[in-house]
Parts: structure tokens; C-alpha cells; sequence
DNA sequence: GACTTAAATGGAGTAGAATGGATTAACGAA
DNA sequence: TTCGTTAATCCATTCTACTCCATTTAAGTC
């Protein structure tokens, strides 16, 4: 089975809690257990990734910034990965509380609905609205492209 | 669990003094405990990191410094890291009071809404005010960057 | 040097929210 | 139809944030 795949349609509870489909809660069981990273996207999504993954994504930033922590770029660099960035846990219902800066940030109000997102490498939680939006974005740079593609083919006779 | 994420909103009391929420304080205790440091950022916050994790960031500086204290640049240099930094404790009810000095050059009004950030290797405190302006530029930063992508995406048919 | 006043510090109590768990209802499969 | 699984709601306990108060410390004045 192909892990972090697919969509669901999900709610936020009233606490501001999102339950996680038994699928994605089996691929995470898989990637490491319930130790998890979520992550405030400036596109508009919250991604969700196992803590190794994360781990493995941003080796060796650390080391770095504590040798130059006089710097004012790496304090930035720092500040921004940590301001958006914070760790979790699965509870043992397989829910996870979505953070308040996030849930302002990205619209996951508590009640609101929200579509939970297969990744590959883990998920993503966007708002129903911000979702179809950002679909509609990738569909019509997609299309875009396609007509370029064709045009430039068109353009060069020798090329495939 | 990845130490120093995130952001918290909290007020600074009447005395002005800011409370740690549990995340953060969870954090300073498996830091080294309740010495810390706290330095004031030219970018218009207030860092604040464990006594451990400052004295290894400072370790270099010094040595250097000890070598040739004649040098004017030198002494400069000592100068102003001395005067914009201060060490101070966690109250056993997890509090830090913000010098007076910190509290005027970074809008830290007693009775005035700030948010803690975790920067990874400690905590930062920004007046909200600040702290959005902040985010904003990173935002806009951020949007700019994808707009780009995607544009050089379209121009460039073999990318990809 | 002593007294008065102001400020800082440390602490406790309470209202509110968050957390975890349990129960019940709904859906799907056998 | 029945069993098993999933989803949603509700409730109780725990924890947290905020306010207020008491004590200590410092500073200024007579």
C-alpha cells in the first residue's frame, strides 16, 4: 500500500481537534509512531510530517546556527522555521490538536471543515475554501503548461 | 518532542513580567534549567536563551577577544554584546522579569500583549505590533518566491 | 541614620479552557 | 441481520492563565 495518499474530507472538532482516518494513522504507525511535525504553510495548509521525516528534511541547520548565532540572517532563518513549526503527538484516539497560531493562520477554525491531504511524505490539513482554491491554481497552471508544451513542440519540428 | 517550537501569545503583567507557558518552560528546564540570558535584538526583540546554550555561542567571541583586548574594534565589539545582554533566572513559578533597558528599546510595556516565539535554540519575545510586521515581510517574501516558481515553471517546458 | 513611600518579588486562589476518555449512533461488510 | 469498525458527541478531570494580595527590597527625604 502506498503510503500518504488520497484525501479526506474531515471536521474540526470543537477544541480545535482533527481525527485522523484510520489510513493516514496506519501510514504514520508505519513512518516512526506518533511523533509528528506540523508545519504552517505560507500557501495556506498546515503540513503534517512523521518527526523523522522532518528530522531528515532539516539535518544540520542547527549545528550551524549555534556557531553563528551573532548573525542577524541565521537568527532570521531560525526564527521563521521555528515560528511556523511545532512538534506533536498523536493521542491515543489518533487525534491531533492543531496549534492556535495555526488555526488562525490557515483558517482551521474550531467546527469548520477541512480536507485532509495525502502528501507522499506525510499531509497537509487545508480549509475547505483555501483547498478548492488552490486546486483551481494547480489545475490551471497545469493547463497552462500543456498549451505551452504543445506550442513549443509545434515550433520545433525536429524535437521527439 | 523538538525543543523550542512555535509561537504563544502571552501579556506582560503590571510589573513587567512575562509567564512561560509550559511548553517553553518543559524546554529551559532540559536546556540546563532556569539560568538563562537575555539579549536585546538590533532587529527590535528580545532573545532569550539558555545560560548553557549562550555561553557556547559566545565561547569563540570571547577567546578572540581575550587575545587581543587592545583593539578598539574589539572592545567595541564587547561593548555593545555587553550592554544589550543581561542574564537573569526563571522564577519557581516560571516567570522572567524584562530589565528596564529591554522593555523601552523593544516595546515591552507592562500590561501589553507580546508573543513568544521559539527560534529552536531558545525563545524570542516581540511586541504583537512588531511581531506582525515581521510576519508580513515574510509573507510577502514567501508569496513572491512561489509567484516566481511557478513562473519559471511555464517558461522552461523541460523542467521538471 | 531612621522613617516613609514606592516598587519589585513571590505566592495563592479561582474561573476558564484544554485534554483524555467513554458512550452512543451510524455505516459497512460478512 | 448481525457483527465489527468508524465517527461524532458529550462529560469529567486536569491543567492553565489571570488576578489579586502579602512580603520584601530599595530609594528618597527629613
Amino acid at each position: 500500500m502506498l503510503p500518504f495518499f488520497g484525501q479526506e474530507k474531515v471536521s474540526v472538532d470543537a477544541n480545535g481537534r482533527v481525527k485522523l482516518c484510520p489510513r493516514f494513522l496506519a501510514d504514520f504507525k508505519d513512518s516512526g509512531g506518533w511523533d509528528i511535525v506540523l508545519f504552517s504553510l505560507p500557501e495556506g495548509g498546515v503540513a503534517i510530517y512523521p518527526e523523522k521525516t522532518f528530522l531528515r528534511m532539516r539535518r544540520s541547520e542547527l549545528d550551524e546556527a549555534e556557531k553563528s548565532g551573532g548573525s542577524v540572517l541565521q537568527r532570521r532563518r531560525l526564527r521563521f522555521s521555528g515560528a511556523m513549526t511545532q512538534s506533536e503527538k498523536i493521542s491515543n484516539q489518533g487525534r491531533i490538536t492543531i496549534p492556535h497560531f495555526m488555526r488562525e493562520d490557515c483558517g482551521l477554525a474550531p467546527n469548520s471543515d477541512v480536507v485532509m491531504v495525502g502528501i507522499q511524505i506525510g499531509i497537509e490539513i487545508w480549509s475547505s475554501e483555501r483547498w478548492s482554491g488552490e486546486l483551481d491554481k494547480m489545475r490551471r497552471h497545469s493547463n497552462e503548461k500543456g498549451e505551452r508544451e504543445m506550442a513549443s513542440d509545434l515550433m520545433d519540428p525536429r524535437r521527439e
